[in-house]
DNA sequence: GAAATATTTTGAACGGCGTTCAGTTATTTT
DNA sequence: AAAATAACTGAACGCCGTTCAAAATATTTC
């Protein structure tokens, strides 16, 4: 049988859960080899075993932080209506999904793998949904646009909104009042689709 | 005479330069308090007469970049032409300047403050000179709104502008292709402009 | 099932880091 | 010039991620 195997992805779920949970409670930046190990049970150098490094852990609470995101966003009805309010929902629920989730949410940008060992493509690709999400509604709002340019398009509306939300949530410098983060959002998401659909037909 | 306050100025010059220095050359993750100190040519523990400590350091270099982004912002020609060639001007003028001070530039951002020690009131108050830079155009383009909502939407710009740029520019999963950046912007405040004026004119 | 072999798990030890502080040196005051 | 005060020095500390020889455990062989 495949003892071995088993006990090896068993010790890879604890871990992972472990990191998962330290940093949802105390963020990525209080994330501690001999925190998680612990947690899970095994000693220090077990993580190495399951893990490359801490840094291969991170990436991996990440990916299944990544995957509730899609879920949380899929599941919210932005397949309905029209092209702009379906823009509108994905940026509200993104907001919603990094309110709700806040130290995980963050853990997304905030984690640098080290300089020699950038994220995996896999990890890499894992971000993509994000992008079709987007591109989706944009091809009915322009649709005369070419796949390349709404593949370019997509990823500036996620950066913009991206970049309002992380302004305030991080807390840092600039911020908004994150009690009218959604209806700026909003009215931005508004002022671009109407901006898009006035320079579109002149 | 004043023969050690002179040394102690010195010293501090000397230091931030340093490690205005490394920052520049090789990022803000690769500033290493012993670096920074033989190059400034004092013993590891000189840092600490000089300053708090290293975050307060990064925090002073943090400070001369935001000047140097003022001056940059300022010396462009943003303060005439329509308040949308104002907006698109400024958004240049940032990217011109993070392109150019990459390194700076992302310190600006990467720079997390031990959590109990937060970035002191001064600093925060540096970052001001962009949101009136932002809300004066902005009050052309909507006089109607409350000189509050006009900080609150200054805000909101600043944060998708730079959401756009920093997703670039970290060349972390989601970015543009850097060559698209320019243009994108641009799109985006024509659009954010467009959309403005037509929910306002109805 | 016991011995031999292969694999995994362990945690003390390592090297690098920011920071401290007692001892030393330099400056100012009297 | 002596005393008082401030600044500078760098060895030492504690924390961190990571390694690896040794111990423990699992598998294979006979």
């Amino acid at each position: 049988m495949g003892r071995r195997e088993e006990k090896r992805e068993d010790l890879k779920a604890r871990l992972l859960e472990a990191a998962r949970d330290r940093i949802e409670r105390d963020g990525l930046a209080n994330l501690r080899a001999r925190d998680v190990t612990q947690d899970a049970g095994c000693a220090l150098g077990g993580l190495y075993s399951a893990f490359t490094d801490l840094s291969d852990l991170i990436i991996h609470v990440n990916s299944t932080t990544l995957k509730a995101l899609e879920q949380s966003l899929e599941s919210a009805q932005v397949r309905t209506g029209s092209p702009t309010d379906r823009l509108r929902g994905l940026a509200q629920g993104y907001l919603r999904f990094a309110m709700s989730n806040r130290n995980l949410w963050k853990a997304l940008f905030e984690h640098y793998p080290p300089e020699d060992t950038p994220s995996p493509q896999w990890h890499l690709d894992e971000h993509l949904f994000l992008l079709s999400l987007i591109a989706e509604p944009l091809s009915q709002l322009q649709p005369e646009m070419s796949i390349e340019d709404r593949a370019v398009r997509a990823r500036t509306l996620f950066g913009a909104v991206h970049g309002i939300i992380s302004i305030t949530l991080e807390a840092r410098f600039v911020g908004l009042p994150p009690e009218r983060l959604g209806e700026e959002l909003d009215a931005i998401i508004l002022m671009i689709a109407a901006g898009a659909a006035s320079l579109r037909d002149g």
